[in-house]
DNA sequence: CCAATTACCAACTGATTGGTCGGTTTATTT
DNA sequence: AAATAAACCGACCAATCAGTTGGTAATTGG
């Protein structure tokens, strides 16, 4: 009984370096023994608990990938008033780790996406699934704005978030390179002044 | 002296079939075998013309990808008036195209940029350099339309070319899986409310 | 304390890949 | 027509990779 937690140890200790790599290297481009020489073990601990390098990636996705794309996007939100300040706070948020040292989930998520595109349809969904708890959430949060008085009644909330998530997507994609300090206040700025517009009467 | 034009003929089918299968597969999920069986050639064919896979790979940035990014986002700007319905026209035909059939250019080169990161800096650079082409004309553009009185002088130039292509980038990833019909109209809808933002005074 | 189960080791296999090389065919020049 | 060069062929090499297998060390329950 106790042996399970040993087992769930390095299982995690596996699933934590294996997306870190995942990220950093791509998927395709790391070798299962990157990963365990790193963690300095062997072939055989690695098929002992996984039955293959997908099976690996997807324990990866539901597991660690989902809870910290909800945790860092998702929960901030969720039934928050003001939506609009606690969306652009988020994100805010999201940008700035990625400023200053690594992991991005966010971001991990839309790499992902871009590389299993038309290649794996099963990993595609299990990615997509998890865009979609996040735009179901967007969407939910905006509405209960309106009704609460701080989002304009004709906005498109379904619009809105699209716009949101891909434009998110997008300042990621253009922050591995160049000044991302810069990039991310030039964006964030941006965004509150399309937020204006949807806080407004009658213009969205 | 004729023959020349062979060379250029054969160099020319390899490249545009590379751009094809690096786009659909990936650049590292592509194996020159299948570029060239494709092609109905054969390895020694691709080294007498190629130095190495990766030259291979710099010949189409620098020669196909470039070309046809610069046609499809940039030459449709240069010097119009009116810079923000031309801005988003370029943008929904070149989402159009994406969602009709086949290569987006400005979409491999956002891929490309996802898989290159962090992997090879030489190749970064040439993918960065056209990203830079397109913004530096997206500037200009507006810049020249706060002149004309198109565009808010209050606006910030640098900041919206950065929203801009951030968006777009993003739209063309969450394209890939869904409804793309329905996320371009929804996409295109909310930057249209955006640019009127700028078109106005004193907000932005 | 011992047997059984769990956790892990590391050499190996078969397939794939980027790249090489000696040779053949096709085109051009003289 | 002969000689030269350009264009292409395809077998081969070394490296890499996911996955297998037969074993060993550590842990645990009886």
């Amino acid at each position: 009984m106790e042996s399970n937690l040993k087992r769930m140890a390095t299982m995690q200790r596996m699933q934590s370096t294996g997306l870190e790599l995942f990220y950093q290297q791509g998927y395709y481009n790391t070798s299962i023994d990157d990963i365990l020489k790193k963690l300095s073990l062997s072939k055989g601990a690695f098929y002992y608990h996984f039955q293959s390098k997908e099976d690996f990636l997807i324990s990866i996705i539901q597991n660690l990938l989902f809870q910290k794309v909800y945790s860092m996007l998702v929960e901030p939100i969720e039934g928050q008033e003001d939506p609009l300040t606690v969306i652009s706070k988020s994100i805010e948020d999201a940008l700035e780790t990625a400023e200053h040292n690594a992991l991005d989930f966010g971001f991990v998520l839309s790499n992902f996406i871009t590389e299993f595109n038309g290649k794996n349809p099963q990993i595609m969904k299990y990615l997509m699934d998890i865009i979609k708890v996040w735009e179901v959430n967007l969407i939910t949060t905006l509405q209960k704005g309106k009704t609460d008085g701080y989002v304009d009644r004709h906005a498109d909330s379904e619009a809105v978030a699209t716009y949101v998530i891909s434009s998110y997507i997008g300042i990621r994609t253009l922050m591995v390179e160049g000044n991302p300090r810069m990039l991310r206040y030039k964006y964030i700025q941006q965004l509150k002044n399309y937020f204006k517009l949807i806080a407004q009467k009658a213009i969205a």
